[in-house]
DNA sequence: GTTGAAAAGTGCTGCGA
DNA sequence: TCGCAGCACTTTTCAAC
């Protein structure tokens, strides 16, 4: 049977469900078997299922950074001495809790980081003092978002 | 009293319900309460107060999105000839379900954008046909995430 | 693989302190 | 403001299809 995309072993039934708790992952299951009209019992299998393959890593209660003081996002591109410096970069990099993102990429910058910080007094501690301290790291550059437009999980269908 | 950051309203009790949820929003209150010796009223009433003060914005599904064939995670810089083109530009990219992340920042590129794509196909086909083509877009920059070594929220404590 | 219903666990509400 | 207890709802399991 052909499908539109491989999506290895899921099928339509498992990609609306997913695609249902991506948005919003409290609504319960009687409701979601009700909309795709099946059982309870079936979403739960398909669920415990796509748990075990390892398609589902948990779910996030997403809050606004905003409320809770929490003011600037920016991108970081970052310039390592010698690219074998990366693994020892990450181990550091792990430590600094206001990078929550940080990618091993192409391009002129050897790693690309997002970070959340309170206001600009702790963005510039976290940049001089947490980030140009690691070992191997030369350079950044800081891309600092002044709005969030879009912001929003990939659809699967 | 003082504390070590002004979280707005919120107390430690609030900041410490919330550190756990956005780790795993599936905790039951009941397990919450016990961990923070409280009963699980008291959980309740704490998040429908934080609810309505708008800082949860709901919860997400996190999935692999390579175990659902989207292999290729990439950030977008993008030029824009006029920054009075910003709001058009934003609409358009809302309509490209590629783009999970949208940034109005500075530095220089206009916008900052991250998308994810199912192969290299697929992302010559998105940023060729569907961000080239947004009007008041000039050129962009692609950035492409060979792995993401870090993802993880921001920890409030 | 799916169903439907029973059993177990969790969320919600109101009263009392 | 918090905690406790009862009710409603959801999740989980399982025999049968």
């Amino acid at each position: 049977m052909e499908k539109k995309h491989d999506n290895f072993d899921l099928d339509n039934l498992d990609i609306q469900i997913l695609s249902i708790l991506m948005n919003d992952a409290s609504i319960p299951y009687t409701e979601i078997a009700k909309k795709l009209i099946v059982s309870g019992g079936t979403i739960h299998v398909r669920m415990k299922k796509m748990e075990e393959m390892g398609i589902i890593r948990g779910s996030n209660l997403i809050i606004n950074p905003q409320k809770v003081g929490f003011d600037i996002t920016a991108f970081l591109g970052i310039y390592l001495e010698k690219g074998s410096q990366y693994n020892h970069a990450v181990e550091q990099l792990k430590q600094v809790k206001e990078v929550v993102e940080l990618h091993y990429c192409t391009g002129a910058y050897s790693m690309f980081a997002k970070i959340i910080c309170r206001d600009t007094t702790h963005l510039r501690k976290v940049l001089n003092e947490d980030i140009q301290s690691v070992k191997g790291i030369q350079r950044t550059e800081t891309i600092i978002s002044l709005e969030e437009s879009i912001k929003r999980q990939i659809s699967l269908t």
